[in-house]
DNA sequence: TATTGTTATACTCTATAACTATA
DNA sequence: TATAGTTATAGAGTATAACAATA
């Protein structure tokens, strides 16, 4: 007989399902207020978040994990508001480069620290810090990978 | 001097979020996935889950942090699809239960297993499953909590 | 008066398909 | 022919505000 959610014994793979989906929900949700107070949607603060560096529109929509045709109008909105500018590749004159203006740069990085600045997470020691990482690269399958 | 990314030193914290993205993201392109082939939507299906048990439309709203006019449309076709039933509570005759049918049941199973199916996590022994448990716990900043 | 659920409205995201301009 | 980005379109999610029924 084993307790149901006790302290020391081997938690569920239920247990551990609700807590990533908690985890989840909560950096989500984060993230979504973070970008609210700067008026920007969740999939605009996506974007900005991966156009730390230049992108062209095809591969920040493969980021996005959401098809090219959505990018014209999230990155319209972006543009703007003096975030991001398109600029015409030299070597492909089909492909347009997006890169964030230095607002766009601005706005991204308040975002990113507000988003981190309080986190829980930050309350874990160095060596627990470590071990989590490890474990979170096996957790997503990357345990070999270079990250 | 130190590595950027080694395997002993101190992972950063942009480390450790760029980790935290990837699990997010991983899990909810998942969770998406399986959602799409019983034909349901993102929020749908994050509903379906959340009516284990019965639940008030308020409270499901609540769940799924949204406003509660958005629950109307997304149990709409919930119920049109005959995996949910509205059902007026007994005490108070503003409020509507939402109690799935067994069809819902069924296919709230379904898309549970088929979620946690093959599961990277599921390669974690089961001290390091305790220790990753552990470790989320307070990451969510539940670390006292009954969870 | 306050609350539950609904409706009306407007905006954004989303995929699909058709289009243009390049390659 | 194939590809990058756009446009047109339709469906769904989202918040806000106003509403009816009930508390």
């Amino acid at each position: 007989m084993r307790p149901p959610s006790g302290a020391d014994d081997i938690p569920s793979l239920e247990e551990l399902v609700r807590l990533l989906f908690r985890l989840t929900g909560d950096l989500r949700q984060r993230f979504a207020d973070g970008a609210a107070q700067l008026e920007l949607s969740f999939p605009q603060a996506m974007a900005l978040r991966e156009l730390g560096d230049p992108l062209p529109m095809r591969d920040l929509a493969q980021r996005l994990c959401c098809d090219a045709s959505n990018v014209t109008g999230i990155v319209d909105r972006l543009e703007a508001r003096g975030l991001v500018e398109r600029r015409p590749a030299l070597d492909d004159r089909r492909v347009k480069h997006l890169v964030l203006t230095d607002e766009g740069h601005s706005v991204r990085q308040v975002h990113h620290d507000r988003l981190t600045e309080g986190l829980p997470l930050l309350d874990l020691t160095p060596d627990e810090r470590r071990l989590l990482v490890d474990l979170l690269r096996r957790a997503v399958g990357q345990a070999g990978e270079a990250g």
